[in-house]
DNA sequence: ACATAAATTTGAAACGTTTCATTTTTGGGG
DNA sequence: CCCCAAAAATGAAACGTTTCAAATTTATGT
């Protein structure tokens, strides 16, 4: 029995307190509590056993036997993302219903350090791990592709070639990038300028696939020097629109495809006197809770993030419960939000 | 011994193994481990073999005896606000230079679904809590005031009577509302109206002292009307704004006291075809990132969220490691970012 | 060298589960 | 009412630490 001093536990209730209090043997308890048929009588007595006990299955003699912690690790590159952030509250919700709690891990690149967080993490505190992939991933991603053949692995947002890993969730990236240019295009613009992440980086690329493909679609001309790379960091938003401002024929609309490089770019524009919609088109990336608040409205790309985090949560719950093989590549469509940024110059 | 194949552990090496390759007993390995004194030669021995065997000490194991954790658990009302998040990201990162892991949990506010949550969490899977608590608290801080007996609680942002927990890390809300408000009046405003959060909350009551003061100080009249309440929501913004536009005089200048309702604001301004600057003057919080992008830009109160989140890991880390009882009330200052949303009246 | 105090080491017991080979109970068919 | 297969219950062993009283080694002063 729980005892309690002014309300404060000195003792928890163990599995022995409920076998004292009901006269069955601990093998019956344990299997009732890991689901096993009991027989009706004892399961009552079980129940209420465990009522009056005030009693939790403590966590560390069962992960001593089994290796589970009830944790699972989410691994970001940055808290800094409504992105990730959204992301993480949602799945944390839902897993905190079956008994799971999150421990966040921000992974800043530098594998020496990443590594020491790493391994603590996989070899003794968590069951499952989600994972958002930092731009420079080489490392997490071999590391990965070792633990995933010990732990249900998830990786979000990026997708990344390997053997083993195997179990994505992605959003459309090459269609949102279609749709957001041909926005554009059929407004009458036909100088289309895109600030891109990293060369090389998959949203990056899948971003700049669907942007030269609405081009295509519509005839419209590709240009090199339209096409702007950088991290996905506002100084670089911020350079990436510097160097589109300083062509020589500059062009009329900007696609930008990320949250905090959108920030850069419109920095930049009101530091060198640009309207948008008046002098320069726009339509931006995932700005959600402030492209309202901007002047004028920013026409956005919009990521499922919602959907994602359901989505991903079902996925590693499956996987937690034994369903271990259904890798699976999951693609979510995103939306487009109309703004009053994107001038009409028919 | 690890042993592996295909490079996946199948076996991880435990103290028993050590024993069998130094010749010591458990205990005394068990002591190296836990920082006590141990022969020179025997340390060598020992850290050879934790080396060579890849040894890392079973946490279930050690949590079975000791029921620690090693995680820091980290409560907070919404993953959506920078100030939250960007603690967490610092507080991560510090933790885990000392092997701590943090554990998040977004309190809902409803005690129901709270309940649980905390209870798994504090029983059994963390060393440590800290708390950035949702505006709607009764529930959480009652709580606390019982488990701050068991483990170490430091409370964040907002601070509470009790004579239990003690250990709060707080700004000093009233002189930056002071500082934010004298500069509305410096620059001739005599009508300024305040957003607030709810009505008796701990950071909207010290804002709103702030003001006061401010006011009083430099003989502005004070007008009830003047003093909006909501909740620190986007759309609560939107409709203290509203309230305060439809006043037969409105205000000339407004202090939003949250990041949140300051989207809002800015959202009521636009539709209401009011110019920041040109027909009202405003001073937000917190707005950091998005306050330059924002034409004009925007003058914010800054909280020191970088130090808050030092200061709060170091404490952390200082009770955990048995210095128990050094409960303080750490009061720090914000500072104020001059931006070009305050026009000069004189 | 010797006695003694101090510093280390030792190893059994305990922490609270799960597991599994065995034993006991249950219920259906003849 | 008995037999037997199936279902359920049993309880000892094991998981890998920490702890602690007892034993051993080392250091100190004479």
């Amino acid at each position: 029995m729980k005892r309690f001093i002014f309300g404060v536990i000195l003792l928890a209730a163990t599995i022995k307190d409920i076998v004292a209090m009901t006269g069955l043997s601990l093998g019956t308890v344990s299997k009732y509590l890991n689901g096993h048929q009991v027989k009706e009588k004892n399961r009552v007595l079980i129940e209420e056993s465990i009522e009056k006990l005030d009693f939790n299955v403590n966590l560390f003699a069962r992960g001593l036997r089994t290796k589970l912690s009830s944790n699972i690790g989410f691994i970001v590159p940055s808290l800094e993302l409504t992105f990730s952030t959204k992301i993480v509250a949602i799945i944390e919700k839902i897993l905190a219903e079956h008994g799971y709690t999150v421990i966040i891990c921000v992974v800043t690149g530098d594998s020496k350090v990443d590594k020491a967080k790493l391994q603590n993490l996989v070899y003794q505190k968590v069951d499952g791990l989600l994972v958002i992939p930092h731009a420079n991933h080489q490392f997490l991603q071999q590391w990965l592709e070792v633990m995933v053949k010990s732990i249900p692995i998830i990786v979000l947002d990026r997708l990344f070639n390997s053997s083993t890993v195997q179990h994505f969730v992605l959003v459309d990236n090459a269609n949102a990038a279609f749709k957001a240019t041909e926005l554009l295009i059929k407004a009458g613009h036909r100088d289309v300028g895109i600030i891109l992440g990293d060369r090389g980086g998959y949203t990056s690329d899948e971003r700049r696939k669907g942007y030269l493909q609405a081009l295509d679609h519509y005839h419209v001309p590709i240009k090199d020097e339209y096409q702007v790379y950088g991290k996905y960091l506002k100084a670089e938003g911020y350079k990436a629109c510097e160097q589109l401002l300083k062509l020589p024929n500059r062009p009329t609309a900007i696609f930008v495809t990320n949250y905090d490089m959108t920030l850069g770019v419109l920095e930049c524009l009101n530091e060198h006197i640009l309207q948008v919609y008046e002098d320069i088109s726009l339509i931006a990336f995932d700005l959600d809770e402030i492209s309202k608040v901007i002047k004028p409205n920013l026409a956005i790309v919009t990521q499922p993030v919602e959907e994602i985090g359901y989505y991903t949560a079902e996925e590693i719950l499956k996987s937690l419960k034994g369903n271990h093989a259904n890798p699976e590549i999951k693609i979510l469509e995103c939306s487009i939000q109309q703004g009053a940024s994107i001038k009409e110059i028919n």
